[in-house]
DNA sequence: TTTTAAGTTTAAGCTTGCTTAACTTTGCAT
DNA sequence: ATGCAAAGTTAAGCAAGCTTAAACTTAAAA
């Protein structure tokens, strides 16, 4: 397995986690910043190894040893984030980055250490469930999407998914992280954005930052 | 920066540093288990870009803008070697094969986090002197070869140098790796090798096992 | 049913880092 | 001084992972 395999493999598995649609080239082309001819070699390629399913002008699937693979990887993205917040401190931004690359580059048994000395954690810095050795997944709780929470009551960040770098900083300036627990002050339905109260700070966050953002209530 | 350029700049940086005479292509490529037709390649690269002096059918040297390259990379594995020894307890061996490929590809904010983790340290796990992020190197004591060591007095394991893997593995069974107290019960002149008493047990070592070994007298 | 736009594939080509095989140069031993 | 072995270079070629441009497929609109 190659750096630009790994990838490819954890962008098809991530995509198709996200939607509810069948993954196209052009999605995966834009996600992994490469040309879509790029990735039709790939895929030809990755389905001759039988590690994905692909038929020429058709969406693109993984086969069991594809998101087995797949898995692995998203495995060592995870805990190579939790690890570089606990030990050293680093922020979910700069985590993921380094991530990104140490993914690719610790072996079974360095991984297998970090896992231990984290104690088998379950979830990552950002909420994310950590796939087990064994390929399986921990259940998350069933959270709550922001829009659901109730002005007035008390929650608890529990996950923020993000895609976009500015979003990284945006939410680090605000102090929205997971743990943090916040309160709705008010809906505007108008255009659905929200103001919430996040320590002792008022925020407005617009309806795409507010998707981003999933609960658990505060006992 | 790529991963060969690194290694290569970094193979000859330690070449000559481990030797009295001029580095020869056929070292490099033996170092880096590549042909000499590949070194002839990277050379020629490299010294178009300033960081390696080259004449074809003459030997080899890295320019000063080469040599402060070499160190930040020989910076990055000695501080990954701590690291992983440190905090996850990883043995010799592993440890070095693992900075092998860290090396590459973490970022320098990470490595500087790595380097105030550890409290800017001067000396790696093999007790190499790490290259401070100035460029300078940390002044080793000076160390006594473990030829010279007088029998019947106590020592302390300085620094080992190895190259071989296997050897990794020997020492690590017998006990000797830095920090370890040792005496000398006898040495053997006529082929060279001494025996030794590392904590209770006593060790027979060949000349070429010797060499690797220096010390610092105790107290 | 034809047209069109979006998406996909093919073809040709580039770069990096390597290989092997044939050669040239160097310097040492005779 | 000559010849030879060791070291180094050149040439041709390969694989991975990309690119752009042109050709093609699909599905949906007119
Ligand atoms: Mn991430
Ligand atoms: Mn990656
Ligand atoms: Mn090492
Ligand atoms: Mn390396």
């Amino acid at each position: 397995m190659s750096i630009a395999t790994d990838n490819f493999l954890k962008a098809l598995y991530l995509l198709r986690d996200e939607q509810v649609e069948a993954v196209m080239g052009t999605q995966l082309a834009a996600r992994l910043e490469i040309s879509s001819a790029a990735v039709t070699d790939m895929a030809r390629k990755l389905a001759e190894r039988g590690l994905v399913a692909y038929t020429p002008y058709r969406e693109m699937e993984l086969t069991p040893a594809g998101e087995e693979l797949a898995l692995k990887i998203i495995r060592r993205h995870r805990l190579w984030e939790l690890f570089l917040q606990q030990v050293l401190d680093m922020d979910l931004k700069m985590v993921h980055e380094e991530a990104e690359r140490l993914e690719h580059h610790a072996s079974e048994e360095l991984m297998n250490r970090i896992d231990v000395f984290l104690g088998h954690p379950d979830f990552d810095p950002h909420g994310e469930p950590i796939p087990r050795q064994s390929g399986s997944l921990p259940e998350a709780d069933d959270l709550l999407e922001l829009q659901q929470a109730e002005p007035g009551k008390t929650y608890l960040v529990a996950r923020i998914i993000i895609r976009e770098p500015e979003v990284f900083d945006l939410f680090a300036r605000y102090g929205i992280h997971p743990g943090q627990r916040l309160q709705v002050v008010q809906c505007y339905d108008f255009d659905k954005s929200m103001e919430l109260e996040v320590g002792r700070r008022k925020v407005l966050l617009s309806e795409g930052l507010v998707q981003k953002i999933f609960l658990n209530p505060l006992n």
